[in-house]
DNA sequence: TGGCGTTGAACAAGCGCTTTACCAAAAGGT
DNA sequence: ACCTTTTGGTAAAGCGCTTGTTCAACGCCA
């Protein structure tokens, strides 16, 4: 017999495999008698015992597990998130597995292999492409699981940031220095988070009593890349603004090339801050101002609400995560805007490296 | 009877579970007829059929699952190692779970917990810490693991990337630019990738005819508040180098921060070059030149290892990704030296921001 | 001393699956 | 017509665990 099973440490304890089960797992309803117990136990210890889940989930048909499936692990917001599921889940006596989506081909399969399987009691998704199949098959079976920082349509339980919120507050702050020609590097319009961000730098400018330039709103992907182009569309305007607000930061990493490359002075010539902070931001030239968002709570937040779902079907639609409130983190990326205006670059000036 | 049950397929198809068993499976013991094939094939995705994992782990002792434990998701290096590991793991029909080692507490209990407790076939070891209890636990049992980037004592198999050859390759495109002056930003001594990265700047420099300045090595943490202060130390010298082998990206980040902040130009004044390279290098200011070391292929290779371990016991103490090799990414923050030298900052100059 | 509640554990079923062994019916050979 | 082989499955055990049920032994009281 294996030496890792109950079997084998109910024969060196001298008793029955259920006393053993009953024993280690505290079951409140074994009475046993002290000098027993202890020989269990050491039984255990000796043999290095390790109850196997599968068995366990077997009978018990849960696994104790939670799924969180993340589109790439080089985002660097999904850090603090990972490590507030992983919390909230440890406290709630659950363990974490982490995957990523591509892992699988699309999180519809993922939700069939790891809930419908049985690896997982339920699944975390956090919002890469949502363009599959994933509604169907979570509304054919139970559908354990909660969708984080986006909002999709039915009744699945999601759970998001407060996007306006915090892009509204990073634009408060833009205009408190004084800038009045403040653009907004948005993200890809079929992304939500991406619109609701832009929605909150529109609610903060006429908040603000400005206007919102139409040109002064660019679209790009969420990456460097997309930044790097967005800027240096805004950089060739005739009247380019005086800040910008960048939807994440990877873009708002671009963003400042752009400027490097344009000769652009941030933040002589240019305010910038980024949505999202992460430790880099500091390091950065110059470092970047950023709006911070909790994103630990988001993840602790996601993961409560799963358990809730799993446990008792507490089945909310929608859940916001409000506390602690963004708040901007000022870094050297700001400054009140120059006195006169100044055109950057002629309008067809591209990237020299 | 739950739905998602052989027996449920079994009773709507009008068989016996094992055939359903066998047909879904394609046993090569099983005869069938076509018709009762189709039959059976037809209930199971009427039914929608999964199999339950932790039924098909518990007979077969194996869960065609492998472990990889990093010690942080935000490490952009595990970022290529993942997705590596994660193919090769595909090809061999095995599903990776990701997990973060502060998850556990520690890789000795993660090993405990996945690889004991049934729920992996064997664990990647990406080395975070290694100063826990890993030999011990893991040579109690069968050691169905490998560790990752770390050379371990023992006969504990372990895959590194060729660090020597990399930083070698990396001094010596410095040493052809002209560079004589060249100092190494190092990790700390008791990570023994950072003791490997140092061997091989020591040895580019020899094979260059270089003088190694005992003033020119500075041990630094990883991140990039290691990086900023070792560059800082090396601009107080009062002879700095004209060139700095960093070697880790957050900490050549940091390092360029440090130019910054102290008003010297790279590449101008000097220039640097970081160990690993990532998307973000393109964006910096001014972007950074990276030494590529094939991570994919690291992870890739890793799990191949871990595969003929767990399969065959095949017992490979340690091997080395050579292939592709390391190559230098050239970007703007390498130049030749400038001709007179000049002092950088006064020896106790420390951050302004 | 006989009946009874309590204590301390063993027994047995079953979670969903795989696999060895087995077997009825049809087909083929002589 | 009888025996053998093949075809096309079924039957049953068991992976390691949990849990409802059973049950012997013991102390206790009348």
């Amino acid at each position: 017999m294996s030496p890792n099973t109950l079997g084998a440490v109910a024969h060196l304890a001298g008793v029955d495999p259920s006393t053993v089960s009953r024993v280690l797992r505290n079951d409140p309803v074994v009475r046993i008698r002290p000098a027993t117990r202890e020989r269990i136990i050491a039984a255990a210890a000796k043999l290095g015992y390790v109850p196997n889940v599968n068995a366990r989930s077997l009978v018990l048909r849960r696994t104790m597990t939670l799924g969180l499936i993340i589109p790439s692990a080089a985002n660097v917001v999904y850090d603090q998130i990972i490590k507030g599921a992983e919390s909230a889940a440890r406290a709630a006596g659950y363990v974490l597995l982490l995957t990523e989506s591509s892992d699988f081909g699309g999180v519809g399969t993922a939700y069939r292999e790891l809930v419908l399987g049985g690896r997982v009691d339920g699944l975390l998704i956090g919002s890469g492409n949502l363009n599959d199949s994933l509604p169907d098959v979570v509304f054919e079976r139970t559908g354990n699981c909660v969708v984080l920082n986006r909002l999709i349509r039915g009744p699945i339980p999601s759970i998001i940031e407060d996007d306006e919120r915090g892009m509204g507050t990073g634009v408060a702050h833009l205009a408190e220095l004084g800038h009045k020609r403040i653009a907004c590097i948005a993200g890809p319009a079929d992304i939500d988070t991406a619109t609701r961000r832009l929605s909150g730098f529109k609610d903060g400018m006429r908040a603000a009593g400005l206007p919102i330039g139409q040109r002064y709103v660019q679209r790009a992907a969420f990456n460097e890349a997309g930044g790097f182009e967005a800027m240096m569309s805004l950089l060739r305007l005739a009247k380019p603004p005086t800040a910008v607000a960048v939807s994440s930061l990877p873009a708002a990493i671009g963003a400042l090339a752009a400027c490097h490359d344009a000769g652009v002075d941030v933040p002589t010539d240019l305010s910038v801050i980024a949505f999202h902070d992460a430790k880099i931001a500091e390091y950065l030239s110059p470092p970047l101002a950023t709006i911070w968002m909790p994103l630990f709570e988001l993840g602790e937040a996601a993961t409560k609400l799963l358990v809730r779902v799993i446990n008792g079907k507490d089945f909310v639609a929608l859940e916001r995560v409000r506390e602690p409130e963004p708040r901007v983190i000022e870094r050297r990326s700001l400054a009140p805007p120059r006195r006169q205006d100044r055109r950057f670059l002629a309008p067809s000036a591209t990237r020299s490296a």
